[in-house]
DNA sequence: CGCACCATGTAATGCGTTACATGATTTT
DNA sequence: AAAATCATGTAACGCATTACATGGTGCG
């Protein structure tokens, strides 16, 4: 349902192949929106099934060929009407480390903090490319549309998301190894 | 998959219902992880016939007969075994509004910020509930089972999690909305 | 009188992942 | 010589949601 709209969303921008799209999917909205290659492909597919894209194969040299996409009127009138649909829930979430930790007291204490351990470290990773990598890959797509000011913002603030995610997460994996080793 | 083991662990502490499990997992998983009591009976049909649980009716008087499972030894095992082995991802998450979001230099500023609005009260809510109805769920639990008293403290470090993500979430949008503002 | 709570399940459908299938070019 | 990149798709399976189906008790 929502993977149709981000899709429709980066075919708003421009023409993109299947491939394409998830390459910029996983340079941009991955840590709040993923998805794999297959999917994208099928849900290709159920778009243009329902008239909201249109596709075209592009034949090339020394490269296979491709399967060039591109938004209907209709794709983008009904983007903009999900768009502008306020959303008035708590995206659910399903966080594993969490849920083992809310049964941790049935591990040993050093169990439990050296899993804790590698999360830092997995997490201290992910904040780092969400400072550094994903700050590039903004720069450069400001680079490549000049006109899109206003939309790289926003890019930025979703960026910021992950960003103060990890902080958070961090900080909470710190608390809960300060809280573990209280315990001992 | 992970569902199992939840349902697992908390037939751990002591048998239970498929309904008793649903409302468990609402006062205190939910956050982290949630199920639907479709899923909740589906999944403990399974693990009665991979052998992780048994389960008898209990009868009642004026009330439906209820069908209580417990946890086998191949349960706790394997309970454990799960809960030992380290977890080496990031959880991924689905967030729509961020998602939303990140293409919202394409709606109007007032319909960005009024989405922002309505998602602020929403996670002001949520937020409000993590600092005190979760709190009273894990004092009565304690109160419940005195024994679990490092179980309990790790409850409430997974209560600490939803508080930290929403003050987090709440940070970000409000960041949000000065970003769009000034761009007026 | 109506709603919430107690209590259990099945069936259909949809969303998402993994595995399968192919193959040339470019980089290390 | 091996791995990564470019490029597309299908099929099987599994996890999750929604809808269906039922019905008594207790409270305001």
């Amino acid at each position: 349902m929502m993977l149709k709209f981000a899709i429709l969303g980066f075919l708003g921008y421009s023409p993109m192949t299947g491939y394409a799209i998830k390459q910029r999917m996983d340079r941009s909205t991955t840590h709040f929106w993923h998805a794999r290659q297959s999917q994208i492909y099928t849900t290709l597919k159920a778009l243009e099934e329902e008239g909201l894209a249109t596709s075209m194969i592009q034949e090339q040299v020394e490269r296979p060929d491709k399967r060039l996409y591109f938004i209907t009127d209709n794709g983008r009138s009904s983007f903009l009407a999900w768009l502008q649909e306020p959303y008035l829930e708590c995206s659910p979430k399903k966080e594993t480390l969490v849920l083992k930790m809310f049964f941790a007291a049935q591990m040993e204490s050093d169990t439990a903090l050296s899993q804790l351990q590698i999360q830092l470290n997995i997490h201290r990773k992910q904040l780092d490319h969400y400072r550094n990598d994903s700050v590039k890959e903004i720069k450069q797509a400001k680079a490549e549309f000049p006109s899109l000011v206003r939309d790289a913002r926003m890019w930025e603030a979703t960026r910021r998301f992950g960003e103060m995610y990890e902080e958070t997460y961090i900080r909470w994996i710190e608390e809960m190894i300060a809280e573990i080793q209280m315990d001992q």
